[in-house]
RNA sequence: GGCGCGGUACCCAAGUGGUAAGGGAGAGGUCUGCAAAACCUUUAUGCGCCGGUUCGAUCCCGGCCCGCGCCUCCA
């Protein structure tokens, strides 16, 4: 099955596949380690991770590079503001940015790039640069990318770059460039600045020059997939574009997908509306992981996404269904047999889910015939009607179903517990919901136990103790099913 | 100003030139010691507004209104 993606350099939903014939590779943007990721971020690392994991569902071997930017103006203020080096400033955001894809269950990409690990590369490519032309350096030592040296600038973003005039919108007083537009390829250092000497002088990286860097370095001169968030379109990808190329004269990427921004109650997150969340800021208020990674996948990645609690409520009693109902087929006895209506419901479902996913990574498409498919094994299950070899289809679909969206099994209580960790640590517990650290209180042990008691009751019509018990456990967040195959509980 | 996206039920959100998926919430019911879960019923003759094309438009075209994003660091 071949998934069709829109493509912004075509304009068009193209098909992707391995030039190469056997690995898919892809270069995906990755983090500035200058603070903690907020939930835009990973609104753009889970779509991409639906991507990865669909691809992988159809088949495909994947190499997916991942960079990771460990220098760059804003960590220098930060670090300097610290009174410690870049080297020391970001190991901790590199460190909680990991933390955070795992608690979204994000997988890992197969290669990992680090800006400053990867300098040599960067330097040969001004050089090659220099020496077409399509760089020079000014008086202060810094390098610059000549814009007229490539025509096709603005082939990315659409943009006609012809009729903005220098000086508009950008400061030429900044530097000494030969035009406004001119980006930077390395900055030289200024006093007390982290800086590399090499070949092109002492100094940094820009911020373009890097992906481009690690991306051949991983990928070759051209490669399958560039993706990242709406906003790197330009001028990020088109200068990666423009510097690539201009060195290789091949396509740099074959198709560039982008993700949209995620919008806190229709306004684009920013700390001075004070609409800005990280992952951390949600997991202290009590909302689930697998009800914030669910969230942000359900909207396709070519729509905006507006963010409110509210969605996140829905996410959380749309995963409980799912849950109660997988924990219902795999807990639950069955006869042997099968439902020939239920087969072709699955098979139904299954092939839907999969075209969903393939037209353009529609996982609220997707989504659709998953709960249609949950409803009619439901009903089955309550007329008597659902056999054992009902289950096994039910739960091969269910498998891929999880396969990308990943949230069935409850793993939900590691992060809150790490998230809780880190307040205490960082002295945020101020910002932790009351009935969270209950909630975190009990132990499955301490769940099991005192079910077992209830049952105890129960067999001895006791039913006020019962009762007791089971109020007791609601108020750690705790909530029981009777069924006929035993007692069912889950945490809410 | 330039480029782009969107406006679908109480909320979120798919989708299609032939009459509206799915999730959440609400209400009623079945089941149950009571719950929970599940299931059933119920919530848009309607898809921003106005024209046009068509046998037929929510879906195509044009205009208008509203919201949002990018054009500068930004996922």
């Amino acid at each position: 099955m071949t998934l069709r993606l829109f493509n912004t350099l075509t304009g068009q939903q193209d098909e992707l596949k391995p030039s190469d014939g056997d690995t898919i590779r892809m270069y995906a943007c990755g983090p500035t380690v200058y603070d903690f990721g907020h939930i835009g971020n990973f609104r753009t690392f889970l779509q991409v991770d639906v991507l990865r994991r669909f691809l992988l569902l159809t088949g495909h071997k994947l190499r997916h590079v991942m960079n990771i930017t460990d220098v760059d103006d804003k960590i220098i203020r930060n670090a300097t503001a610290a009174g410690i080096p870049i080297s020391e400033y970001t190991p901790r955001f590199v460190e909680a940015f990991f933390e955070d894809l795992d608690s979204l269950r994000v997988q890992r990409p197969e290669v990992i790039a680090r800006a400053t690990e990867h300098i040599e590369k960067m330097v040969e490519l001004v050089e090659k640069l220099s020496a077409t032309g399509a760089a020079y350096r000014t008086e202060d030592g810094s390098w610059y990318f000549r814009l007229s040296a490539f025509p096709e600038y603005g082939k990315l973003s659409k943009k006609d770059l012809s009729g903005m005039e220098d000086g508009a919108r950008v400061d030429v007083d900044e530097y000494e460039k030969d035009s406004a537009r001119d980006f930077a390829l390395w900055k030289a250092a200024k006093p007390g600045e982290t800086a590399w000497d090499t070949r092109i002088g002492r100094g940094r990286p820009g911020w373009h020059i890097e992906c481009s860097a690690m991306a051949m370095e991983y990928l070759g001169d051209s490669f399958d997939l560039h993706a990242g968030g709406e906003d790197l379109m330009f001028p990020h990808h088109e200068n990666e574009i423009a510097q690539s190329e201009s060195v290789t004269h091949k396509p740099f990427a074959d198709h560039w997908m982008h993700v949209r921004f995620l919008l806190v109650d229709g306004r684009k997150m920013s700390k001075s509306e004070g609409n800005f969340y990280t992952l951390r800021d949600l997991l202290l208020k009590g909302f689930k992981a697998s009800a914030i990674r669910f969230a942000l996948i359900s909207v396709p990645y070519r729509h905006q996404l507006n963010f409110t609690f509210e969605g996140l409520t829905d996410a959380t009693n749309a995963i409980d269904r799912l849950r109660t109902f997988y924990q219902r087929i795999t807990t639950g006895s069955f006869p042997a047999g099968e439902n020939a209506d239920l087969q072709t419901a699955c098979k139904d479902a299954h092939s839907k889910y999969m075209e969903a996913l393939a037209n353009d990574l529609n996982t609220a498409e997707a989504r659709a015939p998953i709960f249609d498919l949950v409803r009619a094994a439901n009903t089955a299950i309550d007329q008597g009607k659902f056999s054992t070899r009902d289950r096994d289809a039910v739960l091969a679909v269910l498998q891929a179903f999880d396969a990308v969206f990943d949230v069935l099994q409850d793993c939900d209580a590691e992060p809150t517990q790490r998230a809780l960790e880190w307040a205490k640590s960082s002295g945020r517990m101020d910002d932790v919901a009351p009935e969270l650290v209950e909630r975190q209180s009990m132990t499955d042990e301490m769940i099991e136990s005192l079910i077992a008691e209830r049952t105890q009751a129960k067999k001895q019509r006791n039913f006020a103790r019962a009762d007791q018990i089971r109020n007791e456990l609601a108020e750690k967040g705790v909530v029981l099913e009777d069924s006929k195959d035993g007692v069912r509980w889950k945490r809410k």
